[in-house]
DNA sequence: CTTCTAATGCAACACAAAGTTGCAATGGAT
DNA sequence: ATCCATTGCAACTTTGTGTTGCATTAGAAG
């Protein structure tokens, strides 16, 4: 049987490549991050990133991707209102990070992530909105038109505060999105 | 008396350059410009580029501030939600714009940018509040408690969507937003 | 009109980082 | 034990940033 063609070293160095990119772009803050420094911390030559990753476009990109595919737990304390407020604490914490905002300018700057766009936040709005769904079956609130939109709704202020106006974002904002949401659902 | 050292031919070429850095800014729809593209279109040699502006950063910040003074117009059409939606309207041209794309990614790259942020905005908010208190004045809604934070609100989802989320931007998603804000005033 | 000087042009350079190439070394599968 | 794909290594090209020395030129002042 053909047990999995050229893979004998391969599969745990791109591991360890893409690992490497993610620490590098966190300890920096930046995308702009050199090839040698990720051969560097991976422990790899630079021939070898540029054999499995054609370009440093590619190479980041392929990283982000990889990343991105991690599963945001969703929240169930038994009540909407701090499911609501768990969601967008948890928005905060990404998007103060230097890493989260390394990660969120990207698909600013590349065409190709921003053809994954509507794919990934619908799918994060959807997981998102499952705390809604949930209310709505166990009579705590009524049902809403668009449950994602309302999400996306809730967490664009904190988005928008963090990407663009700057300043803190406190406890109170939260509670100011989370408040407005459960507005609508009553 | 000393008549202003040091500008003869200084003045209109340092407005060349800038203006070239936005003309490659909005025609390559990014901010990683080349200087040699600069130089090419400003028709100006390289060398006196390097002599203005120390470095490529220093370059392209400085064209983005000069840009940024563009003041915007204060729409005033007699009826509140309508100076809202042109507000709302007129964020979104900007946002969707490659130029305006390429600014607003800019912030995220930028430290120097960032500490800039919050009187940017603050400013534009306070510009763009003045259509609330205008509505006051005139009886026409209730005073607000912070009216530059519902501005701010009104426009963080449209930024949202055209820096993450993607897809469009239709007019009920702005007559939704404009909505919402109305109803905090009432 | 002449002169003087700062601003500009020009060409050659140093430097950093991306990306390439040919060959040697090596580790796992059979 | 053998084989071959994977990796390491070193030298290279290329592109873009930023610098330097010197020649030109535009314009202000006499």
């Amino acid at each position: 049987m053909a047990t999995e063609p050229s893979h004998r070293r391969g599969k745990a160095v791109d591991e360890k490549i893409l690992g490497a990119v993610i620490d590098v772009i966190e300890a920096s803050g930046t995308l702009a991050i050199k090839v040698d420094q990720v051969a560097a911390v991976a422990g790899v030559n630079k021939t070898t990133i540029y054999r499995k990753f054609p370009t440093r476009d590619e190479l980041v990109l392929t990283a982000i991707l990889a990343q991105a595919e991690t599963v945001i737990p969703i929240p169930d304390t038994g009540s909407l209102r701090d499911d609501l407020t768990a969601i967008a604490r948890m928005v905060r914490e990404v998007v103060t990070s230097p890493l989260g905002r390394a990660l969120l300018s990207a698909s600013a700057e590349s065409p190709q992530l921003a053809e994954l766009r509507p794919e990934y936040w619908g799918a994060r709005f959807a997981v998102a909105a499952e705390v809604i769904e949930r209310a709505v079956r166990s009579g705590e609130c009524k049902p809403p038109e668009d449950p994602a939109l309302l999400i996306e709704l809730m967490v664009a202020p904190i988005h928008f505060r963090a990407s663009q106006v700057g300043g803190e974002i406190t406890d109170t904002f939260i509670e100011l999105q989370v408040d407005r949401l459960m507005q609508a659902l009553t």
